[in-house]
DNA sequence: AATTTTTCGTACCATTCGGTTCTCAATTGA
DNA sequence: TCAATTGAGAACCGAATGGTACGAAAAATT
């Protein structure tokens, strides 16, 4: 399989693991924020040494980009998938509420990357600044998509326009995001985003 | 006056500008965040050596400290005074927000050092984080006591409570200075803002 | 004038940062 | 066997960081 697919290049043979350097990547970014964790330091933790990581991703910029491009499909895009489930609003709603502030297992990041990385958008570099911006935008038309037809079916109605809607539970939720990701009581957490959604929902009816 | 009220000191007299430094200091943590100035950059822009602000604040954290004490005097002291002057509770609410929302003077930082610091928490030293500590529980029991007043005099009625209700406003006004900060659209942000009062007092009747 | 006391600021410290140079090891092809 | 090619990684680079040592300067006291 291995000798027919590709004849094996000619120097000497790749040994960096790319996967796991990008693992630690991720992890690290995740659990302590992007400007809180060097190159260095994500070198040391994978085990690694810089010019390995440097030949792979090309610069810092890079690493955080190919980070957050990982990130984002393991962790956004199915979320975002759950939106297109057609379940009533609120249950949705919950749903991702749930798994935003719902303590993932002991010793795993808590927050979102993308969420961290808005934050620290200033500090970004270009690559990863804008390839941060075009996920926001991704995000608010996922919401703007999943209100429109919440809104079509009269499952809700909406007091300000489905864009303005959608940028605001986008800012709700990367605020609950946040706050996890800071260490905050997620059940503190979790009232708070209910009490802002109770504005274009009405009061709950669940729980 | 000055040589009776004291007949001068022995050594060389001093020449630090103590009250510009910290100027200096203030502006730069508050424009550019606290964990993006460094103490040589606040030198450098004070016009001051090293060795001088050291012998004056001790180190960078208790230089962020004093940077601390006096935005908490200038800025949140008098805003939390104007929570206590019994206006209907829309209209200091309306108060908060256009103080919060409404561009500073061209040049001047925009949103608010405290807030800053609230995000850079986990990067403060001790002496400046558990005074942010102190300050965050200030603002909260300066939102309750508001909040009671206004809700023993029938002004508003509460769905949750005082606590409850006091921890989402800092919350929300929080998360508002810094977007604002973060250098967000003002109306965007007010208008999100709005509508996450309207959970806790009804659709505005103002504007 | 000499001494003491206090402040000032140059020049330095070790450490870390993002990033690179350059030698050597490992492989293929001739 | 010996070039050609490619990857690995120790060792290095200049810049920046937070922090300090130390001699010179400026004043009062003797």
């Amino acid at each position: 399989m291995s000798d027919e697919s590709t004849p094996r290049p000619r120097g000497r043979p790749k040994t960096f693991d790319r996967a796991h350097a990008l693992d630690t990547a991720v992890d690290s970014y995740w659990r302590e924020g992007v400007d809180a964790v060097s190159l260095n330091e994500i070198c040391r933790r994978a085990g690694v040494a810089k010019p390995g990581l440097y030949r792979e991703f090309g610069d810092e910029d890079h690493l955080m980009d190919a980070a957050l491009t990982r990130y984002h499909a393991d962790v956004l895009v199915p979320l975002l998938a759950s939106l297109r489930d057609d379940r009533p609003f609120r249950e949705t709603l919950e749903f991702l509420l749930a798994a935003i502030t719902t303590p993932t297992v002991a010793g795993g990041p808590s927050g979102c990357l993308i969420a961290k990385m808005r934050a620290a958008r200033l500090r970004l570099g270009p690559v990863t600044g804008e390839h941060i911006d075009r996920i926001s935008i991704e995000m608010k038309a996922a919401y703007a998509a999943w209100l429109r037809r919440c809104a079509q079916s009269g499952d809700i109605e909406l007091s300000e326009s489905v864009e303005t809607t959608a940028s605001y539970i986008d800012a709700q939720l990367t605020m609950a995001l946040n706050r996890i990701g800071a260490g905050e009581d997620p059940t503190t957490v979790r009232t708070h985003t209910r009490m802002a959604f109770a504005a274009i929902i009405g009061p709950s009816t669940i729980g």
